[in-house]
DNA sequence: GGCGGTCTGTGACTTCGGTTCCAGACTCAC
DNA sequence: GTGAGTCTGGAACCGAAGTCACAGACCGCC
């Protein structure tokens, strides 16, 4: 039997991790509306042909995932390669422990490699896809998927990036985990997510692989130094730049 | 001024990252040989038409790295799309600090995914890889690359399949290196290359990610329990499940 | 055989991160 | 206001991993 540690849910949200499944929307309730949204987050979809675009906007699937549902999980083989339109999603590994660490997040204008994936039949992988916000994906059947790998260029090139930046950003989180400390990561992770950060420690620690004390403990050397605010579920950055500092290396 | 511990460069080897680059083969030098061994690491290659196979062999450049050369480093754009048909190469990060951890091994029948990246124009990686044994790479230019791509559809899946691979292997190798220890992590080492393993102790540390002293001292203490033998540049497994238990979660 | 370079063993020490446990503060719902 | 649930602070403690320093063993070469 795993033990999992019992976790604050916020007091304010849903619980955390409710099974709650994506629904899908009414199809194609406003067609222009949802081209519209589209075309801005994924602008290269202009070069489609206006009827192939039809097409797409027809065959593929709006789905809406309210914050904390579970898109993905270590089972669950996703049908469908998924374009996030709003919202934010993490994608993260957890340990038998409870613990977390965060791979990375998808924003909207981006897809979903993992279903990319196993989309293709490949390993189904073990990390987990939890909507951050609430979130608007447009999922691509595989027919049309495979179509527009094939005679589409800009998509196979947005799929082709996507891919890379994936493996790019992973790889360097290896090198964050494996040499760098905690404190450095942790400032530069204050630095990146800008002047005030609205989240609880143990989401920070969950970000940073962590657990909540630590972070707390690291927090207030920060504050004891001027660098931090602590404020219930805020940090506030006062001196970014010794922060920016620490985290690129001495400080 | 950054401070580069010494280390060990192996009494028998050449000396480690001698900066050896790949030297062209005189081309097409046996064309017979080159297209029985691209079938046998690639055998859906089979399925392209003759005609195409000939001109990816005249067009293609043929490459031999000797071991311990630098493939590809932080820098160093690649052009070309590159298959490995014998060889190995280890892909890995190093800090600052002279430490190392491997990121995975391109084995032969795999094509490096970094260059591929590349290629794209997407950000230069910081991973350098460095080939283990002497490597035969044939590197497919950018156009040929691109036709590739998109009118066999082999190929596209062969590349997509590597890149789903890596990321999934390195998202696994975070939470490895996130939650997991090191003796459990030494293990599955051990236990994954085999009943005899011929490495320095610095080398499997720089697998890990640790260090030498960490190493030498979990190996002793599994020579303690009888399940490991230890020799110079040498090190035999005695009992493969007991290390392969811990390596599991409980032993 | 002697020498320089490499590999391994080892002990003492430090430090960072994690664990445990508990108290106090805050928020919301009733 | 009260109580339940949540978030943060903080101390004591532990243990894994890393650092430092050095010795001895081994190898190849001159």
């Amino acid at each position: 039997m795993i033990q999992i540690k019992h976790r604050g849910v916020g007091y304010t949200g849903r619980p955390e991790n409710a099974p709650v499944a994506p629904v899908p929307e009414p199809p194609a309730h406003d067609d222009r509306a949802l081209r519209r949204l589209l075309l801005a987050r994924f602008p290269w979809f202009a070069q489609l042909p206006a009827t192939r675009l039809e097409r797409l906007l027809t065959e593929a699937q709006l789905l809406r995932a309210p914050a904390s549902s579970i898109l993905f999980d270590a089972n669950q083989p996703c049908r469908g390669f998924p374009l996030l339109l709003d919202g934010s999603i993490r994608v993260a590994k957890s340990a038998p422990s409870g613990r977390e660490i965060l791979l990375y997040r998808v924003d909207p204008g981006q897809g979903c490699i993992l279903s990319g994936g196993c989309l293709l039949g490949h390993s189904d992988y073990s990390a987990s896809g939890i909507a951050e916000q609430d979130a608007t994906l447009l999922s691509i059947p595989p027919a049309l998927f495979e179509e527009l790998m094939l005679e589409f260029e800009p998509f196979r090139r947005f799929v082709f990036g996507m891919y890379g930046e994936r493996l790019a950003e992973v790889m360097e989180l290896v090198e964050e985990v494996a040499f760098r400390k905690l404190d450095r990561r942790l400032a530069q992770l204050l630095v990146h997510r800008g002047p005030v950060i609205e989240d609880t420690h143990q989401k920070l620690a969950d970000e940073l692989g962590s657990v909540r004390e630590i972070v707390s403990r690291l927090l207030r050397s920060f504050e004891s130094r001027g660098w931090v605010k602590l404020e219930r579920e805020r940090v506030t950055l006062l001196d970014p730049k010794s922060l920016a500092a620490l985290a690129a290396g001495q400080g």
